[in-house]
DNA sequence: CACTCTCGCTTCACTAGTGAAGTGAGGTGG
DNA sequence: CCACCTCACTTCACTAGTGAAGCGAGAGTG
């Protein structure tokens, strides 16, 4: 409709990921208590028990600092649990608690939710041809 | 490549705009010390000399407290200069210093550059396609 | 003339991230 | 046996944003 021949994908990039991170943060937190962010570390957690702190970094694209923020800001909510490695002084495994596998049910139906509704917004074609986008650019080695 | 089917749309968009976002920020702290947010400022700002930062909030999809931040970053830094709006007492106008225009100038070949390799990496008609559809989602009303 | 209302902007506490520098228990080589 | 190195993790100062609460000069109103 408006501005058809907007070319200025960083921007526009960067627009639609900040207008639905609030969006989708909004929605998780009134339905199960944690942003976006947290539930990705705690799918993370889910999918791969015992991952440590630096594979989680990996995982998530963040450096590791940012890492150790988000997971205590998860075990100061009692939704995630740290032990030491076994095998290696250094690291730490993390596991999820009875209430992160709650919080993690809990968000799931606003997650469809809000799949279901991008799609409807994007297509089908457009939805896929977006994900393979957005794959690629996340990808990308600069 | 891997994944090929994977449909996370928020999550793969949340992470391609946070691995453009610092690569970006990175090369143009470098050619002109200023990170993609501000250039964001600067642009809007240039293009509309005497914006208030309630329609710089608009323009740039943000809250008023953060344009609150952003702009006194950039008045600190020399870049933009704030004064009382004519007609309204409540507003401040705000328009680039020479320094400002200079920054611009400096950041606009990294930009190109950037825009460039996005569209070898996704191609022509991928890089339209992408654009289209974040513009759909920037605009979306949920 | 006083009283209230309006509404840009600010402030505060918070989440979320970078990047650089630091920490320290445990292997490793002389 | 001890100094040295490794390297997960932490800390620090910073940018960037939300959302709620509040400020305050000026316009309306009685």
């Amino acid at each position: 409709m408006s501005e058809p021949g907007d070319q200025r994908l960083y921007f526009l990039l960067q627009r639609a990921a900040h207008r639905l991170r609030t969006t989708a943060d909004r929605r998780c937190l009134a339905a199960a208590g944690v942003t976006t962010a947290q539930l990705g570390a705690l799918f993370a957690v889910h999918d791969q028990p015992g991952i440590t702190q630096q594979q989680l970094a990996r995982t998530l694209g963040l450096r590791e600092s940012a890492v150790t923020g988000l997971v205590g800001r998860l075990t100061g909510a009692g939704l995630l649990g740290r032990r030491p490695h076994p095998r290696e002084h250094r690291a730490v495994v993390l596991e999820l608690t009875e209430a992160g596998g709650a919080a993690l049910q809990a968000a799931r139906p606003e997650i469809d939710r809000f799949n279901t509704e991008l799609r409807a917004v994007l297509g089908d074609d457009g939805f896929t041809g977006a994900a393979a986008a957005m794959h690629r650019l996340a990808h990308w080695e600069p």
